[in-house]
DNA sequence: TTGAAAGCGGTACCAC
DNA sequence: GTGGTACCGCTTTCAA
């Protein structure tokens, strides 16, 4: 026995003996009879009357609703950007859908079609990687969509973004300018977008600082603690170094901890820098200094503009870039003068 | 100009020739005419139709869309659960739909009446606290709920629940275990159901140890580092102690920042306990040993519970209680023997 | 097998 | 102001 289905719109007229359309008028603001309201409204209380949002979704054309698309949840850059996008999005009345691609391009792209099935009336998509099939899919999205990250600029969508190079380069001059001379740094994954940002501004900060480019002082890892743990052992066994540059905050907290084995004191004998500000820079010991790349600025932005086109359409694709900043803490010497 | 408005079952229909019936026929599957059906898919093809899924919704009466309630997802235990429920529901073709009400009641109980708008198949739901409006809520559910966490007996609704009390006393036998004897317990807020279950655990651990409970070892916090940290500190400044146990891993992680600012080490001078074994555990330093409530274990069988009452309906509640586990790092001392 | 038509549960236009 | 009705886009029953 399927539980007694609801009552529905026809319900709540027969006992408020009017019609249809009077309901949804009562309900819905539409009318100026003080009296009818009323009549509707406890009738409605009375046969425990809830509109069904799939019914009113077909007719208004509108879900209700708004998806968020990343690789994983898990990782606190975008577990930020969703702890600013839900409430947002809550406090105008949609409900937020969440979709992890697991760093699957193929699912990511199948995200964007899908949106042609309209259960959702707007999508905030984080790629991980921008593919030619991307690209296309982005062309006429079925909604409005708004991609946080990296975008060919030949591409019309809404577009919030940061510059993580710029980040990494303020790292490394913050290192610089605490002492250090012998920066390694420990990337990600060299063919990844943020892989590739982030060397390039680690490059740009031995430039702007007036030191050389040394190999053996650079490592890659996953952006996991243990990878970066690893990575940072392996320069500690063969290179002279007096700051790590991590990047991102899980490898430099695994940075730490082989500094710590090594028996090697953080900031004084090696300083350490990470990057994305997450909750883990303020939670470790000592405190991390971190590259803010505004995660959850870009989260507020990207909900505030899709909410700003899905009420006003046909406008031209914005784009907005927020500024990296460093969060100094105790990972770091400080810098005096 | 708002977007083309997307190609219908009828402009399939038309191209191929046929009516809709048998477009909807040939796309569901319910056809043996394969020519029927290989004319139906090019013309699908050829004009880019997506069948819509609202108007799938509306007749069907399934959304194929799961709601998944807490508190804040950007509580570790809450988001090791979204990390196995979603792939889940994924796999066989429901999208997920976040809900965090944090911490609000009243937020927490709309979201179940909400559930008669249909607009989600089920929910997957963690309240904080269970009042009796939560219990009317639950009484009459518009679709299936699976409630996380300790309710009444009375609530006739599926559960899955851990113990934490017993947990809690895990904890304190562990330390005992190690040689501590002045343990003392930072705990969460004492009027909310966590905190009363691993207080009244505490308790249980000192008793069954043989220890006495000296209030001078009690501490209460926020669930949050800087809250344990703070406390830790009072206590450190007041009492003996050769042990922490901190009712959560966020109120362990500031207890040993306390203990490392008062010179103290860990686990020789103090062993730390910590509770939820999230992913701060493994990376602390000293990684931190920690009672695993199975979070990731009740999400698994949360989903797929709900999976199975959304298939077969009809049968009674059921119940399953997850085991809680002591997961031994270097916070604490190696029991041997 | 295939098509016509009746809903699914609302909204909104259009007469009255 | 109010009620009748077409329609949103699809699934499914029922005849032919």
């Amino acid at each position: 026995m399927s539980g007694p289905s609801r009552p529905t719109i026809y319900a709540v007229a027969k006992v408020a003996g009017v019609s249809i359309s009077s309901v949804s008028r009562a309900l819905n603001g539409n009318t100026s009879n003080l009296d009818m309201v009323a009549r509707v409204k406890a009738a409605a209380e009375q046969v425990g009357y809830v509109p069904s949002a799939v019914a009113q979704s077909l007719t208004t054309q509108q879900t209700g609703q708004v998806a968020f698309a990343m690789e994983d949840i898990g990782n606190a850059a975008y577990l930020a950007m969703v702890r600013e996008i839900q409430p947002r999005l809550r406090e105008v009345g949609y409900r937020l859908l969440l979709h992890a691609t697991g760093a699957d391009v193929q699912d990511e792209i199948e995200v964007v079609e899908s949106l042609a099935q309209k259960y959702v009336d707007g999508l905030i998509l984080c790629p991980i990687r921008v593919t030619s099939r991307h690209i296309a899919a982005l062309r006429d999205p079925a909604v409005p969509v708004v991609v946080i990250g990296q975008l060919p600029d030949e591409v019309a969508v809404d577009n919030v973004r940061t510059d993580s190079r710029l980040g990494a380069r303020l790292a490394v001059e913050h290192l610089h300018a605490g002492g250090a001379r012998r920066i390694a740094f420990v990337n990600g994954p060299a063919d990844t977008i943020p892989g590739q940002a982030r060397y390039a501004g680690y490059q740009d900060g031995l430039r702007t600082c007036g030191l050389g480019l040394d190999d053996t002082l650079v490592e890659f890892a996953d952006f996991q603690v243990g990878a970066g743990r690893d990575a940072a052992a392996r320069l500690l066994a063969r290179s002279d170094l007096d700051a790590i540059f991590g990047a991102n905050d899980l490898i430099a907290l695994g940075a730490m901890h082989a500094l710590r084995s090594a028996g090697r004191s953080i900031p004084d004998d090696v300083q350490v820098v990470g990057m994305d500000d997450t909750t883990l820079a303020e939670t470790s010991f000592p405190p991390l200094t971190s590259v803010s790349l505004g995660s959850r600025e870009r989260g507020r932005i990207a909900a505030d503009m899709l909410l700003g086109r899905l009420r006003a359409e046909a406008n031209v694709p914005q784009r907005v870039t927020v500024a990296p900043s460093l969060t100094v803490r105790e990972s770091t010497r400080e810098v005096t003068g």
